[in-house]
Parts: C-alpha cells; structure tokens; sequence
DNA sequence: TTCCCATTGCGCAAGTTTGCACATTGAGAA
DNA sequence: TTCTCAATGTGCAAACTTGCGCAATGGGAA
C-alpha cells in the first residue's frame, strides 16, 4: 500500500461523498444556524443515508471541522516539501507562515460564515479532537524528517507544541472581531513556544 | 461566590453522587474490561437512574477519566500554593514534580489496574478532552499569579504546553511496560518544552 | 473476458445522549 | 420557624451512535 499513488475511482467515490457530507452540513448550518442541523438533513442534502453518514462521520460536529481537518492536513504535508537540512521547528514555522498567508486571501465573505460556525460552542471539542488527530500524523512527518523515533519524547512534544500553537491562536482569533489577522496569532504563538517558557 | 468556601450540604451530595458514580464505572471497568460497561449499569451500581447519570458525565469515558481530571485539577491548585515571586514556569515545573513523586507513593496494584482501564484506546480521545478543559483553570490560575489578561497568547500558550507535556508523557507512558517512572518521562517532556523548540 | 472478494451502502436493533416538563429539596428570606 | 425559589433528580421522547448482517459493486486475478 503506497502513502498516496493513483486515486482509483472506488478512492475518488469515497472522498466525494465525504466531501459532499461535509459541504452539505456547512451549506445547512449556515443557513439554520450550527445547533439546528440534524444528521438526517444532511444525510438527505448530501442523498445518503443516515447510517452512511456515520460510516464517514462520527458526529455532525465531525462533519463540519472537516475543512479545518483537511487543512491542517495540507499544511502537513507541505512540511515535507521543506528542505531536508532545515531544523525542524524553522520547517513548522516556514510552512504554517507559507500556508496561513495564503489562506488570508479567501473569500471574506466565506471566512466571516465559517468562522460563525466554527465559534459554535458545542464545537470546541470537536475542534480539540481534531488536532489530537493530527498530531499522530505530524509525528511521522517529523520523525521522518530527522529520522527519530516517532514515539519519542522530543519528536511528540515538538508535534503537540506545533499544534497546540496553531490551536490557541485560532481560539483566541475566533474571540476577536472579524477582521483580525490570523497569521499574526499563529505566528506569536510559535514565537512563544520556538523560545520556551522556562 | 468565593472561590472555596464551605461546601454547604447540597454541594457535598452532589460531590459525592459524582464520585460514587466514577467509582461505580471504575469497578465494573476492572471487573468486566473497559468496553462492556454500560451506562444503565454504572447508574444502577451508584443507586441513580441513567438520567442523572447524564446530568454528572456526558459519556462511560468522562466517568471513568473522572479520577484524572481531579488529580490533574489538584495539581493545578497546588500551583497556587508556590511562592508568589516565583517565576512561572518553574513554578508549574516544581508543582508537577512534588505531585507526582508523591503519585508515586500509591499502591501499586491500583496504578496496574487503572493503567489498564486508562490505556483503552476508546479513552483517548476523552483523555484529550480532559486535558482541553484543564486548560481553561489552568490559564486563570497563571493569569492571577501574573497579573496578566488570562486570554492573551503567552498565558494560553503556557497553559497549553504545560498540559501538553503532561499529557504526551501519560500516552507514552501507557505505551511502556509497568514498572516505568513516569515522573521522569514528565520531566523529560517538561525540559522540552521549558527550553523551546527553536 | 470472467470470476472472486474486499469494500461500501444500507436496514435494523441496541445503547447512549439530550431537551422538556414536573416533582423534590435545601438555602436563605421574612 | 415558616415560606419561597432556584437548583436538582427523574421519566419520557426524540435524536444520535454503533455493531451486525446482507446485498451491490468495482478492482484485480485467472
């Protein structure tokens, strides 16, 4: 099994019908608001059924963060691309600073919609969730960068920190007035942990 | 509202129906594994109907994690109990490890039953939550030690990499045979994070 | 091409969570 | 002491989650 060859069409089915669920369930809690969204309406806006929602989702809030999931995700995988002798939290940084810029380009309008979404309080669990699961992934992604153990001490702490960095400043950015710039929180926030706080 | 004052009868009983409950699910947890508790059993084990249940612990997870999320609640109060001039981090540093060298003193058959129930991979994602929602008090707690805004980033970052630590040292932990210290993969992680990671 | 089987979607049932309405009970006021 | 009210425990119903088994289908082997 290669990390990632060829979709396949079973693949490509697969990820649109998650992607559909997850369009369906933004599209809905946009306009009924995030609380009165059930997994029927958006099994029936997407045409699936109800138990097929659960195979991809274990919750209606899952299905929502998972925007924020994929993206995160993305920025990731670009940390792969940076070159092999960077230091590793220059590397973290390099990418986030790369890929948050890029995201401040988006659609306001849309940015304003999802950050109402997203500022739901039943969802900021899931929101904690979300990044626990990538730390798993950034682990590998730093212990093949260095070639560490991946269940180290050093590589995990450095992943959680990582995360926990991009996670604080999106909190602390969805309690500020919209038009707050998110890439200069993340970036504090990275400056903090790149430093230490003994 | 004082912060702790008399606990007054109507807060004992419910103290005490929270804990009978955790107690409950750990029992059954040792006694049958992990996975085949049920909510019906643990309410009817500490005398409650399943509604109440759910009025105390949003799910069989909470209730069993219930233990250490008072235990890591307790530290954090200890934090209050270091000299005012102390500078934060070592502070936290110097908390933890008081607190968990005296862990250490606990009976060892416990810590072998509690490690099993607690390394479930069914509880992980409840032990994130645990340690999410010590993130709040703990931020309060730094913020009214310094004098600083408790949603500012330095105060939430350190918050949140302090937990982090604790938590990524309890995963590994969990992971390693019996027997492992666990004060010292805390301390480790602690260092880490004291020193930075750029 | 044809066949095989692993994956996927789904219905169903059991278990769990949550909002609502009502009864009970302590803590403080009168 | 007695009264009042807000907090708490409960039953009930609706919504959500999850394991199981079956049917359909696409990908790869023969």
């Amino acid at each position: 099994m290669t990390t990632a060859a060829e979709p396949g069409l079973r693949e490509r089915k697969k990820a649109a019908t998650r992607q559909s669920l997850h369009a369906a369930a933004m599209r809905l809690a946009i306009e009924h608001g995030p609380d009165r969204v059930t997994v029927e309406a958006i099994a029936d806006e997407a045409g699936v059924s109800r138990r097929t929602f659960s195979n991809y989702f274990s919750s209606k809030e899952e299905a929502l963060l998972y925007g924020d999931y994929q993206r995160i995700h993305l920025l990731i995988e670009q940390v792969r691309a940076r070159p092999a002798g960077e230091p590793t939290w220059a590397a973290l940084t390099a990418a986030a600073e790369q890929f948050y810029l890029k995201l401040g380009e988006l659609d306001p309008q849309w940015v304003a919609q999802s950050r109402l979404v997203r500022a739901q309080p039943s969802l900021v669990g899931a929101q904690v969730q979300t990044f626990a699961a990538l730390e798993r992934e950034l682990s590998a992604e730093i212990a093949a960068r260095t070639g560490a153990d991946a269940s180290g001490v050093r590589v995990k702490m450095t992943s959680a920190a990582f995360l926990a960095s991009l996670r604080v400043a999106l909190h602390i950015w969805l309690d500020k007035p919209p038009g707050t710039n998110l890439w200069d929180l993340v970036s504090e926030a990275l400056a903090e942990a790149g430093q230490g706080f003994a």
